[in-house]
DNA sequence: AAAAATTAAACAAATGTTTGATTAATATTA
DNA sequence: TAATATTAATCAAACATTTGTTTAATTTTT
């Protein structure tokens, strides 16, 4: 899927106010306006604006597991060191994609069954695969104790993450945080979920603290 | 704020529209049809399609959080046994409530301030100094470790619970869970959670697994 | 008799999409 | 290269629905 200039910068307005706004909260006229292109390239390049959800979905995905993959394959990592970069590559991919993730948890609360929603089921079934093998893999050498939930585990994971992503507003709130700078801000987050989740993660597959 | 029979019976039909198609998804014609009442009884009743949304929060909203207040207030209890019962509260309501949790999630990740909005965050406020309160005490006690972030253990708990109960159709078909009858279904999955939780709590708390 | 509830119809504004004409870019031919 | 033909991109306007809300009349309840 390769799209021109243009169609990528309509892609990404419509991502940013999706995000905000939500799907159906975002009228075409939205889209068109703020990427300032007429209202008929939208229909023209895309055929429809559910046809455009789909198409952000498919801009998003591409690539995505495969980084992770490639990641995984390292035959010198210990099992536990897999598990902690596992866990660094969700918070910095929820991060830099963090109005994407926003779309993905509305369409996933969704009940009705739309092409998206296949793509996030797809993407949620080959992450689930993939964290399988490594616990697999890390109970097989005797690092990590038998009986593991993983789609449990893995709820605790996005779950944290997309939460403390979605709600960076109040966390900054909370802890009086408003002036910190925003790149700032980010990276303290970052290290503190990562820090947490390690610990957490260790705890269940190790027994250990 | 106590509402009539034909007005629970509109805001529990909202809520379930709301919940599944999103709130700017849904149309109010959707909800009249749906609830069987005349178009018109929903301006009449509650002044708009927004003001219902209001009305819905407020509905739902009403004695949650004093029912976690009073039972924290036990002198008898230990801090770890509060934290355990304070897990178990926030289960069971995103279970009874899944279909209003939905709804507060997509609440909240919209970037625009909102009547709405203003009681999510009031409510997230309370629970977190609620939370605070049985930890500091945990705290004096000695029974845990200093140095605790509660906004992120907040985010595990209310991510992991949140994340589990939005997609249960999920959890069910990469279990192969589909047969089995809902009451079961939940019956196991709330005992799982908890149980992961606890475990999490503990170690993080105490240090001990 | 007064107040509250209910209704079908109407309202203007917003919605996603299409049309048909015009301009720009690219390919083809002389 | 220059002229021409073809395709792609752009646009304002129009289209038919759907939207949230109001009206004014009627029925039901108090």
């Amino acid at each position: 899927m390769k799209f021109n200039d243009k169609q990528i910068q309509i892609i990404e307005t419509a991502e940013k106010l999706f995000a905000n706004k939500g799907f159906s909260g975002t009228s075409v006229r939205d889209i068109a306006d703020e990427a300032a292109v007429n209202l008929a390239m939208i229909s023209y390049y895309f055929g429809s604006k559910e046809k455009l959800l789909e198409s952000l979905f498919k801009h998003r995905m591409e690539g995505t597991t495969l980084k992770l993959e490639s990641m995984l394959e390292n035959k010198e990592l210990a099992s536990i060191e897999k598990v902690n970069m596992m866990i660094d590559f969700f918070i910095e991919k929820f991060h830099t994609e963090n109005l994407f993730h926003k779309i993905m948890m509305r369409e996933q609360v969704a009940s009705q069954r739309t092409a998206t929603s296949e793509l996030i089921q797809q993407l949620k079934k080959h992450n689930q695969t993939l964290v399988k093998a490594i616990i697999h893999e890390g109970q097989k050498a005797g690092d990590f104790v038998k009986n593991i939930d993983v789609p449990i585990l893995m709820a605790t994971l996005i779950g944290t993450v997309s939460n403390l992503v979605t709600t960076q507003h109040y966390y900054r709130e909370i802890n009086n945080l408003q002036d910190m700078p925003d790149e700032q801000f980010q990276k303290l987050m970052k290290k503190k979920i990562s820090t947490h989740l390690k610990f957490i993660f260790k705890a269940i597959l190790t027994h250990e603290v």
